[in-house]
DNA sequence: CATATTGTTGCGCTATTCGCAAAGATCATT
DNA sequence: AATGATCTTTGCGAATAGCGCAACAATATG
């Protein structure tokens, strides 16, 4: 017992049922502790709230006055308690989600409607830029990255297999004719997603061999979508992430070049800080998006 | 530290100060409990509330709400703590005083509004009746009474010392002339007062001598003031509080009768329970009796 | 790259608190 | 009137809990 908190809910306890040993009962204390609870309470305040006989215990005028508040704020206290729990373990609140604007990871914003119509007490705060966000100093509840990751105070949890794949508009194709070699791509028109370092370098690997194009053409962009538009405008060849183009191809809009060539294996991560509490809402929408990124991608 | 209390304002000066150290300074605590303190409250509530690095601290959603709810708690709290001591320490709230009504005691209340108005704030409930009055069970601040006390529970104050004296107005005295001994009280009018066992055998002593005397006459009162002005209506004898008949005396509107002879000294006391913590406006409506009744009564 | 600061954690020690029991007090019942 | 039952307080020994120290891991600064 004691510190100011029991000392006051033992108080209270004690002016609601008028006894101690019904207040100790109701505690699960000794009657002892109550007492001296309200003794000590008594003692730093300088007053005497319970006027007390072996008899009867009655309340003096500022004992009335502090039973009042103290009851009042035990509930506010048991409230807010109750209320972050709440928050932690249910799915409210505000759910701050960072990702590289860009780097085709929005195109988990497809997926984001079904998710909050599933959690209606939910509001997402879907942040895209390539700016560098540091989780925790700004306050998200996870980050969507690509590939490695730089912070060791960070969990990650990979959502999918990810490497970009190369492709082109059959019309291109048609046109341009189909490299047979990594190498043949240096004298083509490629289309280059400025993520990273070295954008302009491309990693290729096929089931070990592995080989380094140094891409030119006529569109660098740091946009996924801005480049899925040129090459479905026959712009020429682009780099690009497996799911984001699973959708192009399936349609026909676009086909691979090079089939047996891609990057190497970098994945999605779901990222957030410290493992030990982890909000119910961050899980369940890591969860929500893991599954689906598991599933065949749905057509837009 | 430890315990609800605590935790929370280990947490609340953390996440105000974005510093364990700093709020371990603040609270004269050890970094030590501070971390331990928002650990235990961490897991207590299944909720991470601050995303801490060795270099920045940072609060989570639920502990941003935590935070604001937890800090008007404590202010909350805080003065409820003010509020209380203040009314135990200053001169404030009802002060509830029970006193005999027709003992003679109300005379008390000619004091009253002196007192009242050096106290602004202060509410007198004064209650007067001969009804035996519980102090505690019925939430009484202090009862003014004569003679010995019952109650053990209670701790007694004498605010003046007290005896009967035998008076008689000047005219009566002129008619029937001045008994020369307690005897002789017993062929004179006599007007007794009502109060206690016995009324109407009157014990008188003068250095060391004791009489008795079965008191006979037209009237009987439980009330001092009815007797009082039968008295000064050439009515009879009466043996009433010497304060009582004090301006009565000086303005020569009553004259003692066997000056020398008088009932043993009661006293007149302020009674309160609890000597542990008594509160300020008791304690100053007693001195300011006791003081009063020390200094020459004034005249009405 | 070295240093200083910050948050966490393990460990031994002290102090506090708890629980029991006895005492003191009061009401009910015989 | 006396006995018994119930209730609050308090003294005391034992046990738990909290504290402070120190080492550690991580990170920013110069």
């Amino acid at each position: 017992m004691s510190s100011r908190f029991d000392e006051l809910s033992a108080f209270v306890e004690v002016a609601r049922r008028h006894s101690f040993v019904g207040a100790a009962r109701q505690l699960d204390k000794h009657v002892s502790a109550v007492s001296r609870a309200v003794a000590t309470l008594e003692a730093r305040l300088g007053v005497r709230l319970l006027q007390r006989t072996t008899r009867s215990v009655a309340l003096t005028e500022a004992g009335r006055d502090y039973f009042q508040r103290g009851e009042a704020l035990l509930a506010e206290f048991d409230g807010a308690e109750a209320a972050v729990r709440d928050l932690g373990a249910s799915l409210r609140g505000t759910l701050r989600v960072s990702a590289a604007s860009g780097s085709g990871v929005i195109q988990i914003a497809g997926l984001v409607p079904e998710f909050l119509a599933a959690h209606p007490h939910l509001q997402l705060d879907l942040q895209l830029g390539n700016r560098y966000v540091d989780l925790i100093e700004e306050g998200y509840d996870l980050a969507i990255r690509v590939g490695a990751l730089a912070d060791s105070r960070l969990i990650a949890r990979k959502l999918a297999p990810n490497r970009r794949v190369l492709v082109a508009s059959p019309a291109w194709l048609e046109r341009h004719g189909r490299p047979r070699t990594p190498a043949a791509l240096q004298r083509h028109a490629c289309l280059v997603l400025d993520i990273g370092t070295h954008p302009q370098r491309w990693q290729l690997v096929r089931r070990g061999a592995e080989e380094h194009v140094d891409a030119r053409g006529p569109l660098r962009s740091n946009n996924v979508l801005a480049l899925l538009a040129a090459c479905r405008g026959d712009a020429g060849i682009a780099l690009l992430p497996e799911f984001a183009v699973a959708a192009d191809l399936r349609a026909g809009r676009l086909r691979r070049v090079l089939a047996g060539w891609a990057t190497p294996e970098h994945g999605v991560y779901a990222v957030y800080p410290s493992a030990r509490f982890v909000p119910a809402k961050v899980r369940a929408f890591i969860d929500f998006i893991a599954q689906r990124l598991r599933a065949p991608t749905v057509d837009a």
